[in-house]
RNA sequence: GGACGGGUGGCCUAGCUUGGAUAGGGCAGCGGUCUCCUAAGCCGCAGGUCCCGGGUUCAAAUCCCGGCCCGUCCGCCA
């Protein structure tokens, strides 16, 4: 485990107290430690647990456990205080590991080594009939957050869009293109094809609600594209094509890019929905309803007004049901284990699709990750009635904002300099707002919270890195470092963050969540900063002068690779 | 009606899976701090019924039960 200083410590300290544990005669506790209040320890472990058995009381417990310990060069103080066993870490031994483990990984240090398995994680998936908006923005903010960390946590990670060109709204979107001239509609607000075709989209909508015998169309047409009408399919997928370039440019600003496109009018082509179909129709639990037909799902924790899952229309053609397990079917067959980053509107839907999976007695389950959505303070954000913001909007407007502050503070640089750094403090600034938080909690979204600049956001956290770098550069070579020069309690304290690194990284990706890692990102910048405040690093003399560059070192490494690990740029300057 | 998610100082948020020592942060507010590696920083002050009520426990923000509020869903739509 020498990638993983923090495990190393723990792992000790389990077999110390096993040990203790078994010289006292007290049943084996696995020990779940805990962090004592500041200045009593590093690790610490309750003893409330033994007292019944042992029929004594928990701070006689702890001064027995303690008095009991073997001694161990991880730590040098053990003390009873209060029902608590603390623990004193060795600082110069913690400081060794952490540093020699950055120095064996290199830029890898906090990438847990390969797992072997092939994760393919699918988001944002929008309907591509209009511009990427703000609400939908948080299903890919956490999708690539995911992709990255996970990367980070050892998984051959592909990300997947699956691209919605079969369904009414693209017949819809592709009758409006076609009946619906330019002339009468309004400017797009830019000039791209997503601007532009959603305009088209927008006024077949409004149109077929005006008159609905319009509708006849439109379900002809639904009908040959899932009878797979191949001119139809063309035309569909080629204007979808045209919006998915404006989403994907939207995205690409993000720095969110895919692996693969999954284009769901193919399932269609290839004809793998009619097996599926068929797997179905054969399974024990299927009811039929006037030629339509269902799965009753209530037998299996479903509740509510109703329980039948109909897959199949009365006309024989699928209905979404079907092709989503066609699609998953054929993840599974592409991957070790699948993830999909969902809104919470689709919670039910995505327990449908499970238990079908599973009677169907697919080899693999789908993993979903569900995110609350954004709101507006005014309320719900709304294509439809035009009540939502879109995605580059807010980035220009993050960066604009950005740009006003580096040319206040750093009036120095050149104006491609600013701009440059604007655009990563912007950017940044967005992705971490929704990283840092938990994916259930939904957002009212705010300008002012979204583009915030100090304290708890992704600059403070460029900043740290920046700063770190901008020492290193002025340092040239350093001896090498002399881990016991380390006695400072803020050089001390940044170590011990320093050492959590892959822990952090691990625990997220077991977790499939990515906030915690900003948390660790956040309480290393700050630690940096402090450290920074107090240990002069440049001026010092030998051997803390290298001690403390190796720590600023290993900051770089480990902030830059949580930093990145969140999709946001870890830069040199700023 | 049912199911699921959220409810932590004025605002935002961590901690809840695995119960433990004064509930961590940030923003906004107030006060300090740039002859010294970038002040997007650092230090300090002030601010809390952890939605409410029961229960379990030596110990509950955390677990259980019952409410309340907000959100989401329960189409032969996708």
């Amino acid at each position: 485990m020498a990638h993983d200083p923090w495990q190393e410590v723990e792992a000790e300290a389990q077999r110390l107290v096993a040990a203790a544990e078994d010289a006292r005669k007290l049943p084996r506790t696995p020990p779940r430690f805990e962090e004592p209040p500041e200045g009593m320890g590093d690790l610490a472990v309750p003893t409330f647990a033994y007292a019944k058995a042992a029929r004594k009381a928990p701070p006689e417990i702890a001064r027995e456990l303690a008095g009991a310990m073997p001694a161990s060069p991880w730590f040098p103080k053990v003390e009873a205080a209060g029902g608590y066993v603390n623990f004193h870490i060795n600082a110069a031994k913690l400081a060794d590991a952490t540093l020699r483990a950055v120095a064996e990984r290199g830029d890898d240090y906090g990438f847990l080594p390969p797992n072997g398995k092939r994760l393919l994680l699918e988001h944002t998936s929008v309907n591509p009939t209009g511009p990427l908006h703000v609400g939908r923005a948080r299903n890919s903010l956490i999708g690539d957050a995911l992709a990255r960390l996970l990367r980070m946590g050892g998984y051959e990670v592909t990300t997947e869009f699956l691209v919605n060109d079969i369904g009414r709204q693209m017949v819809l979107l592709a009758w409006g293109v076609e009946h619906v001239p330019e002339s009468e509609l309004e400017p797009p607000e830019r000039d791209r094809d997503d601007y532009r075709l959603t305009r088209n989209y927008q006024a077949a909508n409004a149109r077929t609600e005006a008159d609905p015998t319009l509708n006849r169309q439109i379900e002809s047409m639904i009908y040959r594209l899932e009878h797979g009408d191949a001119t139809l399919t063309q035309e569909i997928h080629g204007i979808a094509e045209r919006i998915l370039a404006g989403i994907r440019a939207t995205l690409a600003r993000l720095d969110i890019h895919f692996d693969s496109f999954f284009w769901e009018s193919d399932l269609i082509l290839g004809g793998k929905i009619e097996p599926v179909k068929e797997r179905m129709l054969a399974l024990p639990q299927v009811g039929e309803e006037g030629g339509s037909y269902f799965i009753d799902l209530a037998p299996y924790g479903v509740q509510g007004r109703n329980t039948k899952w109909f897959f199949v229309r009365k006309d024989g053609t699928s209905l979404y049901p079907t092709r989503d397990i066609a699609y998953h079917l054929d993840k599974f067959a592409r991957c070790d284990e699948a993830i999909v980053v969902l809104g919470e509107n689709h919670r039910l839907e995505s327990t449908q699709l499970r238990i079908a999976l599973k009677l169907l007695n697919a080899r693999k389950d789908v993993e979903p990750v569900f995110y609350s959505y954004v709101s507006l303070p005014e309320g719900k954000m709304s294509m439809r009635k035009g009540v939502a913001v879109f995605v580059d909007d807010l980035i220009d407007e993050a960066v604009a904002r950005a740009h006003t502050e580096v040319s206040k503070r750093r009036e120095d640089l050149s104006e491609d300099r600013k701009r440059a750094i604007a655009e990563f403090v912007g950017v940044g600034a967005l992705r971490y707002n929704i990283a840092r938080v938990q994916a259930e909690k939904k957002i009212t979204f705010r300008w002012d919270e979204a583009l915030n600049f100090e304290g708890d956001s992704a600059p403070f956290l460029q900043y740290a890195h920046a700063r770190a770098c901008g020492i290193l550069a002025k340092a040239g070579t350093a001896a090498k470092a002399d881990p016991s020069a380390l006695t400072q309690p803020a050089e001390v304290r940044l170590v011990k963050v320093l050492a959590r690194l892959p822990s952090v990284v691990a625990d997220c990706a077991a977790n499939r969540r990515v906030h915690p890692l900003a948390a660790y990102a956040y309480a290393l910048a700050v630690q940096f900063q402090r450290f920074y405040e107090d240990c002069p690093v440049l001026t010092a003399d030998e051997p803390v002068r290298s001690a403390r560059l190796a720590v600023v070192a290993a900051t770089r490494t480990a902030l830059g690779n949580a930093l990145r690990g969140l999709g946001l740029a870890a830069p040199e300057e700023m």
